[in-house]
DNA sequence: CTGAAAGCGCTTACAG
DNA sequence: CTGAAAGCGCTTACAG
C-alpha cells in the first residue's frame, strides 16, 4: 500500500504539501500541485482514512444499530438515514444486533472506538442499560424513553396510534377486538399495547391479548393460538405490519373473509403493506421525517450538546382494504 | 476521552503493559495485571480501535456493498453474512450505495482506506469497471461475472433458473409467456432474460418482453404495460419477487385470477414471497450457501490469493400456489 | 516480567 | 509558499 511519503518523494515535496494538495487546506505553487497531482494520479493513491481520522478524531461516521435487519421497517429507516448521511458527507455504519443486548453494547463501544461522529440507536429493549455510561459521542435514542444520559429521544406516539387504531375498529362495528402485543421488554410493543388497554378500560371494553415477537413465524403461530382463544374474534389489533401480514395468511388459509368477518390494522406503514392484497389497514409512521430529525440531532449535537431532549412524532391512521365502515 | 497513557499512569506501569495485559500478548505479573485492569475499570477505558488498527493494518471489519438495501433479497443477503462475520469476529460494514457506480466505487475506496480486510461487492451493474483497478484488499465479486483482477467471483445459475421457469410453465399450460425482464445491465436480468430467449429459440416459442426495473413502482406500471401489450397472456416470468409480487397486485385488482388464467413465477425466493396469499412460486436462491461462500472465499483470501475463481450455485424452482400443473 | 523507543500514515502548528 | 517536527493512540520488537 502505498503512502503519502512515497507520493511526496515522487512528486519532489514534502508529505505536507501532498497533504496540502489534497485536502486544499493551503495554497501552493500551481507548479508543485501539478507535480503532485501526477503522482497521485501515477501511483492510484488513496489517503488511509485510519490515519487521518486518529489525528482528526473523526471518522465522518454515523453509527445506527438495529435490533434486526430483517424487520423492513428498520432498514426503511436505515435506507432514509443513509441516504441523508451521504447527503452530509458522512458514512453511515449500520450494525445489526439482533435483539442481543450484549451486542447492543458491543456495538456502540466499537463505534466509540471507532471515532464514530455520533450514533443512532434503536435499542433492542427498553429495558436496557445501554446507555447508563457516559459515551464519548452523542447518541439519539429511537423508539424508546428511558431514563439515561442520552443526547436526544425521539419516537413516534404509538400510544396515540393505538387509540386511534382502537377507535377505527369499533366505528367499523367491531366488539371483539383482539391485540396482538409485541414484546413487552420493547417500547413499541409496550407503549402500543398500553394503548391498547387504556381504550378498553375507558370504553369498558373486556381486554383479549396474545403475545406475539416481531416476526413471521411467531405472528402465524401466535394467529392460530388466537383463533383457538378467541373464537368470536372480529377484530385484530397487529403489533406490527409484518405479523399484521402473517395474521392476514392465517385468517385467509382458513377461508376467514377479510374485512368481513375479521377486521385487520397492523403498525409501522412499511411499503410493503401497501403491496399486498388486500392492502393492509396500518398506522402510518412518518420515517422519513424520524430519519431526518434524528440525523438533525446526532450532528447539531457536535457542535453543543442538548442534552436529554425529548421529541415526539405524531402518528396516522391509514385506512385501507383490511378494515371497513360500517356504512361503508 | 480517555488514553492508554492515563491508565498506565493510574496502574503505575508503562503503557505497554497495559497494552500487554490488554490484548494478553504476554505475561505481566499478577500484582501489575491487576492493578491494570482496575484502572480500566476504574476509568471506563476503551482502547481506541483507530490507532489500533493503524499499527495492525486490519480493521477486522469486511465491508458489503450492495445496490440497494430496499430489496429484501440484499437485506436477507446482508443479514446471513452479519451473522457469519460476527462469528468469525469481523464487523460487517454495509455499503449501500442505491445503484449509483460513483458511490459503489467510492465505497470501495473507503474500505480500502480503513483498512477492511476484505470486500463483498455485488455490482450495480456488469458493465462497471470497479474491479478494473487492483485493489490491496481481497474482493469477491456476487452476481456478477465480467473480467477482473478480482479474488473470486460468486454467482446463482440464473440461465439454468430461468429456463427451469419456463419448463415449469410450459408444464404448467402455458402458451403466451411473457418475461418481465430485469435491468439488461444487470448480471442476473441478463442472464436470467437469456435463459427465456434460449428457451424459447430452442422450443420454437416467440418471445414477449416487457423491461423493468428491480422495483414495487416499476413493477407496477410493467405490468399494466404488458397486459395492455399482450392481452392474451397466461404466464408471467417476473424478473424477480418483488416485481413478482407487484404483478399479482394488478392482477388481483384487475380480477383475474391466479393461476386459473395467469400463472405466475418470481425469482429470488425472498422471505415474503411464502409469505404473500396466494404464496409465490418462484426460483429458490441458497442465499445461506451464498453468504457462507463468499464469507469464506474473503477471509481465505487473506492467506493465499487465489485469483478469479469463479463459483457457480444451483438453483432450484419452488412451486407454491401462483402456478398449477395441468393435470393437477 | 517490563519499560523506552520507534513506528503505523496522516495533519497541522511553527518557522522561515 | 514550504519543510521539519511533533503528535493522534496504539503495539511490538529490543534491551535488560
Amino acid at each position: 500500500m502505498i503512502n503519502i511519503r512515497e507520493v511526496a518523494r515522487l512528486a519532489g515535496v514534502s508529505p505536507a504539501t501532498v497533504s496540502r494538495v489534497i485536502n486544499g487546506t493551503a495554497s501552493v505553487s500551481e507548479e508543485k500541485r501539478q507535480r503532485v497531482l501526477q503522482a497521485i494520479e501515477a501511483t492510484d493513491f488513496v489517503p488511509n482514512e485510519v490515519a487521518r481520522s486518529l489525528f482528526k478524531r473523526s471518522a465522518k461516521t454515523i453509527g445506527l444499530i438495529i435490533p434486526s435487519i430483517r424487520n423492513p421497517y428498520f432498514t426503511e429507516l436505515a435506507a432514509k438515514l443513509d441516504e441523508l448521511a451521504t447527503q452530509r458527507g458522512y458514512r453511515l455504519f449500520l450494525h445489526n444486533v439482533g435483539y442481543d443486548l450484549d451486542q447492543e453494547w458491543a456495538a456502540l463501544q466499537q463505534l466509540e472506538a471507532i471515532n464514530a461522529d455520533g450514533a443512532i440507536l434503536v435499542p433492542s429493549s427498553n429495558d436496557d442499560r445501554a446507555d447508563q455510561r457516559e459515551l464519548s459521542i452523542p447518541l439519539v435514542v429511537l423508539d424508546s424513553d428511558f431514563n439515561g444520559p442520552v443526547s436526544a429521544y425521539l419516537y413516534c406516539d404509538y400510544y396515540q396510534g393505538a387509540q386511534l387504531a382502537m377507535e377505527h375498529l369499533v366505528d367499523c362495528g367491531c366488539r371483539e377486538i383482539v391485540c396482538i402485543r409485541g414484546p413487552q421488554s420493547t417500547f413499541s410493543g409496550r407503549s402500543r399495547y398500553v394503548g391498547y388497554r387504556d381504550y378498553c378500560l375507558e370504553h369498558h371494553i373486556r381486554q383479549r391479548v396474545v403475545d406475539c415477537d416481531y416476526d413471521f413465524n411467531a405472528g402465524l403461530a401466535m394467529t392460530e393460538e388466537l383463533l383457538e382463544r378467541y373464537p368470536k374474534v372480529d377484530g385484530i389489533l397487529a403489533c406490527n405490519d409484518i405479523v399484521a401480514i402473517s395474521t392476514y395468511k392465517i385468517l385467509h388459509k382458513r377461508n376467514i373473509p377479510v374485512p368481513d368477518q375479521i377486521q385487520l390494522i397492523g403498525f409501522d406503514d412499511i411499503a410493503f403493506s401497501s403491496l399486498i392484497s388486500p392492502e393492509l389497514t396500518t398506522i402510518h409512521q412518518p420515517i422519513d421525517d424520524l430519519a431526518s430529525l434524528a440525523m438533525d440531532l446526532v450532528l447539531r449535537q457536535e457542535e453543543r450538546a442538548v442534552k436529554g431532549g425529548r421529541h415526539i412524532l405524531p402518528v396516522t391512521l391509514v385506512q385501507r382494504e383490511t378494515t371497513k365502515r360500517k356504512d361503508a
